[in-house]
DNA sequence: TGTTAATTAAACAGCG
DNA sequence: CCGCTGTTTAATTAAC
């Protein structure tokens, strides 16, 4: 399964109409302003690109030019990602179909649709009498994104879901304590200690568990109703060609591969990408590592990697020796957050109290060995003040700097870990070094097999660890 | 057909 | 006591 490109026709007419039809899905929100930046900022380099036709695509940061630190939470990023490339501009037109549709069924029964239908596209402020196409869970991740400091009561969850989801208004009573439900037994929402968090009332915070944040994502994505998809579906008029002919056995592959793992759509994540990109959040930090991580590996892998040579979101081309050091500085440094991680338990939440509920989701990061999983080495970590002091992040963030020869941040706090690190390092002899280095390489390689296999894209190796692990 | 995830309903306890 | 919050169990439905 490869991804196609199969847009010859003008990208500017084509952004246009969607950033029409989007702005009405989600009015108000930024995603209009960031469509409209999408618009004016078309460029025909991307068509060069030669990762714009795989399935990096939208990880691609190469155009934006990263002053400072500052821009690493704009919207360049977003718009530098080919989102309305490959959409067939043929009879799109959103809002004719679907108040059609909206029509016929409530014409059909003078009823509450029970579920919004997936083909046609879903506005929460116009279609009050669908049920959101999206489970309780990924309603409470978006609420709880959207928020100032990621985590709300459950009050104000309500309250994010009656705004941006009018059909609960008049909805059935129940919603609410399907609301609460999710939250209690969904591994995926954590309660903010309360000792940490401000004190409320009644009740407690509640946030996102980083460990399982992108398995939200992937749920969201994975929705065959959300916009991403309903534009997909506009392009392309097999579909279900891409999702559901998957091998017996086989975890379903991303219902497209343009979303590398971890990157929010604007499209799929109106909310989220607002919060995103209002935020000076380390996640963009992590998500443009990722990314930088993604491009190298795929050019490691020899993956498009013909016409003109890719560059990391610095500018730096990914075939250079000193991006390379950079990354297994940085491979090195992720490794020694995640062990880190593990024995600390930096996040301020909660346990668990019950883990045999129905609800135990698929962690989708650690298909095949935990180890060489690259979702399982980043830190989704809160960007909260109050958690930053115990930020992995803010370790990961300074210790780049040092690597680039910058002062350290400083709420930077040097770990044991690092400390061993570091000093093991200087000790290293050459011939350690190399070997260790060769281990890198070899991490690199396997995780690029899980990121491509992530992104959608089986390679030979992640194909014989994933048969091995089905078999 | 069995499994799993999601939804819904309900009961119950704790807290303000 | 009341209402809200949080937990838990169970039944049902739909998708795979």
């Amino acid at each position: 399964m490869a991804p196609t490109r199969n847009s010859d026709e003008s990208d500017a007419s084509m952004r246009e109409r969607l950033v029409n039809s989007l702005s009405q899905s989600f009015p108000g929100s930024a995603l209009s302003k960031a469509l409209s930046c999408m618009s004016a900022e078309d460029s025909d380099d991307d068509m060069k690109d030669p990762l714009s036709s795989s399935c990096f695509a939208e990880l691609r940061l190469d155009k934006v030019d990263i002053e400072d630190d500052d821009e690493l939470t704009s919207l360049s990023w977003l718009q530098d990602n080919d989102l309305l490339k490959n959409i067939k501009p043929s009879d799109v037109d959103d809002d004719d179909d679907s108040q059609k549709e909206n029509d016929n069924i409530h014409r059909d029964g003078n009823h509450f649709n029970p579920t919004h239908p997936p083909h046609v596209p879903y506005n929460p402020q116009k279609h009050i009498h669908s049920k959101p196409p999206y489970s309780f869970s990924c309603l409470i991740f978006m609420a709880v994104e959207d928020s100032p400091h990621k985590k709300l009561p459950v009050k104000d969850i309500y309250s994010w879901i009656l705004n941006h989801f009018p059909y609960f208004q008049n909805a059935p009573t129940g919603w609410k304590n399907s609301v609460r439900h999710n939250l209690s037994l969904n591994k995926c929402f954590k309660k903010v200690d309360k000792d940490r968090g401000q004190s409320i009332g009644k009740g407690s915070l509640w946030c996102i568990d980083p460990d399982y944040r992108p398995n939200l994502l992937q749920a969201l994505r994975k929705t065959p109703y959300h916009p991403y998809h309903q534009l997909q579906m506009l392009a392309n008029p097999q579909p279900t060609q891409q999702y559901h002919y998957v091998p017996n056995g086989m975890r379903p592959m991303p219902l497209t591969p343009r979303f590398g793992p971890n990157t929010i759509s604007p499209h799929l994540f109106p909310f989220l990408s607002k919060r995103l990109a209002q935020s000076n959040s380390d996640n963009n930090d992590i998500d443009r590592d990722i990314q930088d991580v993604a491009h190298t590996l795929v050019s490691l892998k020899g993956l498009g990697s013909r016409g003109s040579p890719a560059r990391s979101s610095d500018g730096e081309d990914y075939a250079s020796n000193s991006y390379r050091m950079r990354l297994k500085r940085k491979q090195m440094q992720l490794k020694t957050d995640f062990v880190k991680r593990r024995h600390t338990e930096p996040i301020v939440v909660t346990e668990v109290p019950s883990e045999d509920h129905t609800y135990s989701l698929t962690n989708f990061g650690n298909i095949g060995s935990p180890a060489s999983s690259i979702d399982e080495e980043y830190d989704f970590g809160e960007e909260d003040d109050n958690f930053s002091e115990c930020s992995d992040m803010s370790d990961w963030d300074s210790d780049m700097d040092e690597v680039d020869g910058d002062i350290p941040d400083k709420h930077t706090k040097i770990t044991p870990h690092k400390n061993i690190q570091n000093s093991s390092m200087v000790k290293m002899t050459s011939r350690k070094r190399k070997e260790m280095e060769e281990e890198e390489q070899k991490k690199i390689v396997e995780g690029a097999d899980a990121l491509l296999n992530l992104a959608g894209i089986m390679t030979n190796s992640s194909s014989l660890k994933s048969n091995r692990s089905h078999s």
